[in-house]
DNA sequence: GTTGACTCACTAATATCTTAGTGATCAAAT
DNA sequence: ATTTGATCACTAAGATATTAGTGAGTCAAC
């Protein structure tokens, strides 16, 4: 594959659609997030149905497998291990409490902070959907190839390994934008109370 | 890496926390969907400013950018290429529609389908985005090493590549689970229909 | 001993995801 | 010509994501 072959299919495709913009600047650079979230996705298709098989969303069962694999943890924590801002993780607690699947309490020393930990009926769920996890990842490791599969692990800690968050963000230029849209309807909803 | 090591850091956790349980049958092989989601999380974060900079939403600009690659497109087309589904996408296009970011018009041969493509309106913000984008990606790459970053396509590829769709799902057990959230209530609504 | 910067979990509002299900449309078999 | 099955976009409802902001609690400097 030639890297400096400059997209000639967007322009085609414009072209034919008549859609005569000549389409200035595409991005040369493939979508990388892009194939990341599709790589999960396909893989998660082959586990989503034993999270539901037992009555589990995805977030609940991701903080299941972290908890049950670190140990007691705090919100903040889970956050960072799970992927879930601290807004969506308040809720899915709650749930899960509820559900009697995990059980809080107060860190003494610090009153801000606290305690996360599984439930016995958490545990037993766990206990018998490990196996199942553990099968599937056999065969999709049957089909991929083992070799192929550590191959990606290794390559996606190499990735994560770098110091990406010492990268800073282009300089944006000013107020390009026209007004996000949770702004645009402050504004339009002050001026509404400014009538009145 | 011995792969028969049973991960001890999990009961020495609960060790610890004095968590007396087990643990029993805790998951060996390491969670590659949660890698795959902190690896594209990670990457994200370095674009995530220029997209709301712009005002838009993530998902907004994944199917402008889809759109501006691959011109006028179906919606489910799009869904599959943006990893978007149809109920979701559906209420992003409304939105985008509103907006004046996309265009719709009905397939005069099969009035189920639909047509989606971008305004000019579009196109322009796409063009002052583009060369944003370009320079962040550069940046990475310059961060991460242009190999190590071509490497990490070429793996993605290779797992892609491979017929993940012709792997079964595990067999699962009749009915272990506590029944599925949304079965519960619809059960639960029934019942206070029926008392009435 | 107060103040002030900071952290933590949480709330609020909107957008999106997920699952299940619907009506309109098409296409092939009767 | 009608029926049957499939596809498509869409709706509905609950769960989660995203962004901004809040109040209680901590801690160091004053």
């Amino acid at each position: 594959m030639n890297d400096r072959i400059p997209r000639s299919a967007a322009r085609k495709a414009a072209a034919e659609t008549g859609q005569g913009n000549p389409m200035s600047a595409p991005i040369a650079h493939r979508n990388l997030p892009q194939l990341l979230l599709k790589a999960r996705e396909t893989l998660l298709a082959h586990f989503r149905p034993i999270i539901t098989h037992f009555g589990l969303t995805e977030q609940q069962w991701r903080v299941m497998r972290t908890l049950s694999e670190q140990g007691e943890m705090e919100p903040r924590q889970i956050c960072e291990a799970c992927q879930i801002l601290s807004p969506s993780l308040t809720g899915v607690l709650l749930r899960m409490e509820e559900l009697g699947l995990v059980e809080r309490r107060r860190v003494p020393e610090d009153q801000r902070r606290m305690l996360v930990s599984l439930t016995a009926r958490s545990l037993d769920i766990i206990g018998r959907m490990a196996p199942l996890i553990e099968q599937q990842y056999r065969r999709l490791e049957e089909a991929v190839g083992k070799p192929l599969l550590d191959e990606t692990y290794a390559q996606l800690d190499r990735l994560l390994s770098t110091r990406l968050d010492a990268v800073a963000t282009v300089e944006l230029p000013p107020c390009d934008a026209p007004m996000s849209a949770p702004a645009r309807r402050r504004k339009a909803a002050n001026e509404d109370e400014a009538r009145d």
